[in-house]
DNA sequence: CTTAATTTTGACTATATGGTTAAACGTTAT
DNA sequence: ATAACGTTTAACCATATAGTCAAAATTAAG
C-alpha cells in the first residue's frame, strides 16, 4: 500500500482555495484538479462528489475557526482585557484569511444545519455560562452595565466580522486603497475593542 | 403598440425573487421564467441576457436601499435620536426582505465596480459632512466622545446589518426558532440604538 | 520477475444551462 | 380583410460541468 498522501492533500488544497474564492456553486472541479495539477478523475476516486469534498474541506475550515475561539476566550483575566484581547487576536486571525467569513456566512446561509456537526452544544453553553458568570459579578461590583452574554458576544462578532464581509464597501465609503485598508484594520482592532468597552463601563 | 408591461414585470418580480434567494450564479433562467409563468426566451427577449436582467434587478433594489439611508438620516435631530431611528428604521426595513444584506455583500463582492453606478459620491460625501459637523458639534458641547463619523456610520451599519447576514448563526447560537428570532429583532432594534449611544455618551 | 493491488489517466456520458431562431399568434391601423 | 408590427412559443444549439469507466501506469507482494 503506497501510504502517499501527498495527492489527497494537494486536492485539498487546491479544493480550499477554490471553495474559498469561489463558493460551494461557483466552485469548479476541473479548476480545482487543473490547480493540484491532477487529473479530474482523482478528484472522485478519493472523494466521491463535489459536495463530500466540499464537506471535508468545510469541516477542516470550520473547526479550526471554532477551536481557535473557544480556547482563546476562557482565560481568567478581565471583562475589558477579553474585549482587547478579542478584537486584536480575531481580527488578526482572519486578516490571513479575508474571504472566510463571506464564505462560511454563504455556506451557513446554504445549508444551515451543517453547523450543527462541528459546534458542539457543550462548548458553546459552557462558554456562555463562564462568560454570564464573569459578567454578572462585574457587573454586580458596579465596574459594568447590565448587558446580555449573548448580545455582547454577537456585537463583537458583528463588529469585527464585518470589517470583512464588506470590505469593498469599506473601502468605498472611505474612499481608500487596500494598502489603506490594511492600516485602517490596525487601527480598527483598537478603536473597536475601545468602542465597546466604552459601551459597557459605567 | 400592445403596451402590455405584465410581462416584463412579472419576468422583474421573478427575477428578483430568484436572484435574491440564489444569488447571480446560482440563479436559473429556467426558474425565473416557470415562476412568471412564461417561456424562457421571453426573458431574452425583453433582457437581452443574464447579465443585462441582472443589472436591471440589482439597479432597482440597490437604488431603493440606498435613496431610503440617505434621505432618512439628515433630518434635524440629535446624534442619539438619529440612532434610534436608523436602528427602528433601518432594521424594520431589512426585515421585510431578509436576505437582502447578504446578497447585496455577496455582488458587491462579485462586482465591486457597479456599486460606482448607483451611489452618488456627491451624496455620500453631503451625507458625511452634514454628519461630521453634526458629531464636531456635539463633542465640543461635551455630550458625546471623540469618535469618527466613518467609524460611527459603520459600526451601525455592521450592528444592523449582520443580523440578517448571520441570521442562521444567530439562532444556532441562541438556539432559537424563527418566531423568537422575530420576537429578538424587535428588542434588537432598541439595545442595539442603546448600545452604540452608551458608547458615545459621556 | 511475475502477479496482484492501487493509483492515475483520457476519453466518455448525461445533464443543465444560457442563448438563438423561425414560425405562430395577436393586435392595430389602413 | 389584410398588412405590418410587436409578442410569444417550441424546438433547437453550443457549451460547461459533475460524474463514470475501462485501460494504462505505478507500486507492493510473493
Amino acid at each position: 500500500m503506497k501510504t502517499d498522501l501527498q495527492t489527497e492533500e494537494k486536492i485539498l488544497i487546491a479544493a480550499e482555495e477554490e471553495f474559498l474564492e469561489q463558493g460551494f456553486t461557483g466552485a469548479r472541479l476541473q479548476k480545482i484538479a487543473d490547480s493540484a495539477g491532477l487529473n479530474k478523475a482523482l478528484l472522485h476516486y478519493y472523494f466521491r462528489s463535489k459536495d463530500r469534498l466540499f464537506e471535508v474541506v468545510f469541516e477542516k475550515i470550520a473547526s479550526q475557526i471554532i477551536s481557535q475561539l473557544l480556547e482563546k476566550i476562557t482565560a481568567e483575566t478581565t471583562i475589558f482585557e477579553k474585549i482587547r484581547f478579542f478584537f486584536d487576536y480575531h481580527m488578526s486571525a482572519i486578516e490571513n484569511n479575508q474571504r472566510l467569513p463571506l464564505f462560511v456566512i454563504n455556506e451557513i446561509a446554504r445549508n444551515p444545519d451543517r453547523i450543527f456537526q462541528f459546534i458542539k452544544k457543550d462548548d458553546v453553553s459552557d462558554l456562555r455560562k463562564t462568560l454570564e458568570g464573569q459578567l454578572n459579578s462585574e457587573i454586580e461590583r458596579g465596574i459594568i452595565r447590565q448587558i446580555a452574554v449573548e448580545e455582547l458576544i454577537l456585537n463583537c462578532i458583528s463588529l469585527s466580522v464585518f470589517n470583512f464581509i464588506a470590505k469593498p464597501m469599506y473601502k468605498q465609503v472611505l474612499g481608500i486603497s487596500n494598502k489603506e485598508f490594511a492600516q485602517f484594520l490596525i487601527h480598527r482592532k483598537t478603536s473597536l475593542a475601545e468602542f465597546v468597552i466604552n459601551s459597557i463601563k459605567i
